[in-house]
DNA sequence: GATGAATGAGCATTCATTCAT
DNA sequence: CATGAATGAATGCTCATTCAT
């Protein structure tokens, strides 16, 4: 259901190898893992990218700069598997979201849906805000792509779920928009400084914007809600 | 009118000196500064930000690394001049295809506004794509950040000179929403591979979907168009 | 005793880090950490400060470059940790000097600090007049002013020790001009390149003229010695 | 009677070219000279020897580097101009200084001279301790080793004169030792940063050890003055 | 003569990566 | 398995000097 192909498994060879050497299978293994993956974090968080060095991560992950390298092949390769634990929770917070608008009115369900999707943006421990403002190439990862496709999936569901209401003439290429649109706009606004009422106005004031997209009128109880 | 609070003049800290060294005056000067802004561009066109070093700008650009320092004092300036320079380019377009629609019915206006948008990304001379793909603090710099201000200001006026036709129930934070929406889409279809009709397609079905975040419902001749 | 202020630890402003950036722990390290200072000392021996490079350091000790940024921030701390060697020998050889001369006539004590000193000024792992002709700011460095106010103290104790025989209306300052005008002669001796003889000459006459300064009359023996 | 001997003009091989390129005939030129060489002393008055650049002391000087370079052939024979300035007043000064002890009894004589050896010194239009301080390369350029034959020339000059007071052995050796110690003993007294009241005590005590030196004992009048 | 834009060899320093222990 | 000393290619940038105008 995905708008794009689906390449293969290493990624674009404008970027070196991405998997990690190995994939932790013992406890402590994975705990120097997942030490290394959370150091780069850290770092990118308060850091400038290009700052960002394979030394620094590894006294920051507590571990020495030759362990890392028995985990990783290169310093792409942390920053990818950091993204993609990023996405892999994103999406799994949005399926869980989905579930939860069950019952709802289709407005409050959108509103619902950018709640969480903002809310899981901001999150500390998700460092997706970090990674797009320092390392835009991350955006262009299998991994991150494949997160922005399953997000696409999940509005076509939704769209195909609520085929009463939605009323789209290119179903395909508008959802496509549409899901563009969300995930920008509520990256936008998850990376905003402002009062937390701001951001209260826009994820409700997105809501209904999208719900205008989606259906072509407003929500029950008109312009002035 | 702006969203934001503008900043004192030099930008931000986490950058050094963005400012060039001395503004051409004479013709030569002029052309020698040009072309390593303009051999910059290029560079970062077909490679990665990483990979754009002070000596191949200098050398693209057929002038020594020291002349280089004469016009700039470090590589993040040039970068910050083809960005401001993109821009105001960019703003310009958008500024004169506002003008353009004079006369039109509001639907096409709104399609013309996001062809000329799109092509101006796309234009081979603006390297703004590159810019934003490769070069992560780019977004930040001042004059980037002025640029999309001048945009969602555009947005505002359209707003206010159509205020009969648009209905909008937060008019500030919808319409901020709208031209990030619209911003992001625009350069999301710009940086997309595919044939020329898919653009068409989803600049063509964007403009609806526009059309009906800012007045809540379809444009005169139907969903079918 | 000393005649100065000892200031801080980290070395004056105008100078960015000067200490080295690990203390060699074991012995592999050592090794290398003392073959980067030495080939610092013989090339600033045979060359000009000026032409001193970090790159060339790290080639005459046989190690990278890299190597040697591991041990020392920057140029100017393999100078001075050079400096501080030198000068600790250089004390070291005069306290040792100061010991021998017990139970000699207080004239030819004098003749034999002053022997060593010159001999130890010139000797050829003492790279101290390479350092004072070719490194202006080495003369300002914390360890070289600690050791010269460490060779005025040595002063001011055999002034003390010697005070039945010297007579100095002003101890203090008399014994820090003393001291002063010995050191820069010692080293104007060491400097020169004429005959053993007339080293031999000087030294002798030195003695002759230090004795005069602290007791105020010719040494026993004579004028015509 | 210059105890080394005299080299032929144009200085050692380990230092380029250090003559001016012309000297100046005209009233312009002489001008032009003149703030070239005395930008250069301000300058290094007030920084670091390695961040004199000659581009920076074109722009002190109001002139371009083009001109500059009409006059001088590199950068060392700035220095070198400025040296040379600066030694030809300070062997001026002791001339005077020494027709001016005419009449005075010798221990005053002395104390006249280092009196004015150190105002000369300190005196702000003479760089010579910057000089000292910050390129003690010029200690080995000809103009200074010159002026420093001079001075222990008037030393001896002195000596000769006053051949009924003075009593030393070797007078030739012992002569350049006293006007050595003196040059740098003065000289450590114009780069100390204390109170005036200690400058004046040090000079008093030096002229007393002096004394002693070339007599063999204390002036009368007794120690204690 | 004077100018100052242009030059480019050369320097200090970084950092991803390897490999002997 | 883990370590961290060692590597060295590569980078940003300076500054003495030249030469066309």
């Amino acid at each position: 259901m995905s708008t794009t192909v689906r390449r293969a498994a290493p990624g674009p060879a404008w970027l070196g190898e991405l998997e990690p050497r190995k994939r932790p299978s013992q406890a402590r293994s994975h705990a120097t893992f997942a030490a290394i993956v959370d150091a780069c974090g850290r770092l990118l968080a308060r850091g400038r990218y290009e700052t960002l060095t394979t030394n620094a991560i590894a006294e920051r992950a507590g571990v020495s700069i030759g362990t890392l390298y028995e985990y990783f092949p290169n310093r792409e390769s942390i920053v990818a598997a950091l993204a993609a634990e990023s996405c892999r929770r994103l999406v799994v917070r949005m399926h869980e979201a989905v579930e939860e608008t069950a019952g709802m009115a289709p407005h409050a369900g959108v509103e619902h849906l950018i709640e969480a999707g903002v809310e899981a943006l901001r999150a500390p421990e998700n460092v997706f805000t970090a990674l797009v403002r320092e390392a835009p190439f991350v955006l262009r990862l299998p991994p991150v792509q494949e997160a922005r496709e399953a997000l696409t999936d999940l509005c076509q569901d939704i769209r195909t779920r609520a085929s009463d209401t939605v009323r789209l003439p290119e179903p395909q290429a508008d959802t496509w928009l549409i899901s563009q649109m969300l995930f920008n706009a509520m990256l936008e606004i998850a990376l905003l400084d402002g009062p937390e009422a701001r951001r209260a106005l826009l994820q409700r004031e997105l809501a209904r914007l999208t719900f205008r997209m989606a259906v072509g009128c407003d929500p029950p109880g008109g312009v002035s809600e």
